[in-house]
DNA sequence: ACTCCTCTTCTACAGCTGTAGAACAGGCAT
DNA sequence: ATGCCTGTTCTACAGCTGTAGAAGAGGAGT
């Protein structure tokens, strides 16, 4: 049995993805559900109330996600000590495919989670709940360090950032024109070579412009 | 003399960025713009209209800092036929002081973006206003293109997916909280690195996995 | 049976929002 | 001055939103 507060948040979360947080009304939620009028005001008073726990359910599915495997932030697996370009090549296509579910499956979601984020802005109560992205964020951590990166916690932000980027601009901006189709294999393709460009630049630093020195430690 | 409905627009910029686009109602915009009430309404009749004049002005301003080269989306120089490493990191340190610019001065400027670029899922009409960042992908394409990525067009798309993700969890995310705060050395020394990154890796092709004629190419 | 308790549904209401139109003011042309 | 026109300010009002509380329904325990 699904509870009410699932089926309250998970419509809440689809209304969002639709038409933004402004259309989040508790009337709106009802209707949306299938629920009696009321229902929505009933369970969450408050119209932060709702907001948080619209921010705690897309934290929770991520967290059911991650521990099944299939939809997470990032669920490549544990890194041995040494990561080769091959498994960097490997981890590219993996984060490619899971970016494209993230357009197509996901879509919702991630429309919901940065209307989240940009609402966290004015209400930091809502950055904590999110915990946003801490959980890949430690694992591209990780996984930069294991490949041997000059600053893996560093580099590990810009990772995220930079494929949450990425998922965004094929979400919402010009990339949902220009780029190709979300669910195709093109899409996985492209979004893989961004990611491969990314993982490599990260872990091997420009060798033309260092000097001798930090050139022979980097590779050694 | 400033215009009213300059008055207007930037004072519903200011608004969405401090509370969103919830936020946007006609006599917020009167009371935050120290109008009678009722302006705005006058100006723009529907909301609908005040939204799009909203985007007209954040696309004005933009054409306005290209033109004057103080804050637009990407003020790099026109490039020379042959981009080397070194003018690269040019280009990166320009791009990660502007984004530094983006996160102070900028800053509700690109919130209030970040906002009209969620709805413009919603509104389509939106998008064609935006133009979205139309400028600095034409300007990412070509400066790829200089720097002899294999392909530019798509590089391009990459950059500029990847640069607006930096910014991005800069502004609202979690790198708001991790990375050094904006206005410093710090924070652009560190965007530049990234942007730094992003761009060797966008021009070089991964060698390791390359098979050896496309190496050859590659060098040549 | 009755009572109590939780969960659910319904209704009320004050305040805000979107939109329209009336009233007003100043300047220009006749 | 008179009339007209553009730009401004004020007011009205229907509908929606947030929030609260009353009313109802069913089940567990006595």
């Amino acid at each position: 049995m699904v509870t009410r507060y699932a089926v309250i948040t998970d419509a809440a979360i689809a209304l969002v993805a639709e038409q933004g947080m402004r259309g989040l009304t508790h009337r709106a939620v009802d209707a949306r559900a299938g629920l009696p009028t009321g229902t929505t005001s009933a369970y969450y008073r408050t119209r932060k109330a709702l907001i948080e726990a619209l921010v705690q359910r897309l934290a929770d599915l991520d967290a059911a996600d991650l521990a099944a495997g299939s939809l997470p932030s990032d669920d490549v697996p544990a890194y041995p000590p040494k990561l080769t370009a091959a498994d960097l090549d490997g981890i590219a296509a993996a984060t490619g495919a899971l970016l494209d579910r993230w357009l197509t499956d996901g879509r919702d979601r991630a429309l919901a989670r940065y209307a989240c984020v940009l609402e966290a802005t004015h209400h930091p109560e809502l950055r904590d709940i999110l915990g946003h992205g801490t959980a890949s964020r430690v694992q591209a951590r990780a996984m930069l360090a294991a490949a041997g990166a000059a600053d893996p916690d560093r580099a590990g932000d810009h990772f995220v950032a930079c494929v949450d980027g990425l998922l965004f601009d094929r979400l919402a901006g010009a990339g949902a024109l220009t780029a190709p189709p979300p669910g195709t294999p093109e899409c996985r393709a492209d979004l893989t070579t961004a990611v491969r460009a990314l993982l490599h630049a990260l872990t091997t630093p420009p060798l033309r412009n260092q000097r001798p020195r930090e050139r022979r430690a980097a590779r050694g």
